[in-house]
DNA sequence: GTTATGTTCAACCACTGGGTTGACTAATTC
DNA sequence: GAATTAGTCAACCCAGTGGTTGAACATAAC
């Protein structure tokens, strides 16, 4: 079944990318890297956390492939890289989607067993 | 700033929903439900899990509000509630196209930047 | 070269969370 | 009514993770 294979790859791909944005921490940094990119000390500071924290956080971004990290200097510039989130967008849009259609096709079946 | 605290109240919101959708386990069941509705037993067959540990699933999915459980007889029915998604691919919707906005305008400014 | 700053690494702690089992409730079947 | 079936609840176990601190490293500043 080609369909659900592709699901499944789709969901193995992405898993990394809902994990990292489960946190409302790292999705705080999201939103403040979605101003300007950041370094690890900006993105501590506002939240009241250790460099080390801080820095741990921006790992798992990265390892989700939504955040670059950019030598400059001593100090490392945090980029985002939006491309995992859109694929995780295409994720929900294409579950989504496909729940509307089926949804009203439920609500049909359900209204005509329930008149047998 | 109103801006901020909309994308923070936003944030909260969608906090359930994330953390249900970060688990592989939780995502498989989303899947299937998108074919059609399951008892909580048929959730629990094809992943060889408890009835137990399936039904924690859903009561996180249903506490996010992407599930809804109707008694049934004396088997409840899992059906998928598309809103709490939805939600979500807005959130990810409005990052990703803010993001890619600004991308353009850093690039532009990184450049600027390194010519000097 | 020495000192200060930004970041990472390693070890550690506390907590959450996914999973189980076993007892219990509610509905179904005989 | 007795036995079976679907599901939940409570207690527990183990792994993973968010957070810390302290040492180490690299770059910058003096």
């Amino acid at each position: 079944m080609i369909l659900f294979n592709h699901m499944v790859e789709y969901q193995e791909q992405g898993d990394s990318t809902f994990r990292a944005l489960a946190d409302p921490t790292r999705r705080r940094m999201v939103e403040r890297l979605s101003q300007k990119p950041c370094t690890v000390g900006e993105l501590a500071e506002p939240l009241s956390m250790s460099f080390a924290g801080a820095s741990k956080h921006v790992g798992v971004l990265e390892a989700a492939g939504i955040v670059r990290r950019e030598k400059r200097g001593r100090e490392r510039l945090c980029i985002l890289q939006p491309k995992a989130l859109f694929e995780m967008r295409d994720w929900v849009e294409r579950y989504s989607r496909f729940w509307n259609a089926r949804l009203d096709a439920l609500d049909q079946a359900l209204k005509e067993d329930s008149d047998e």
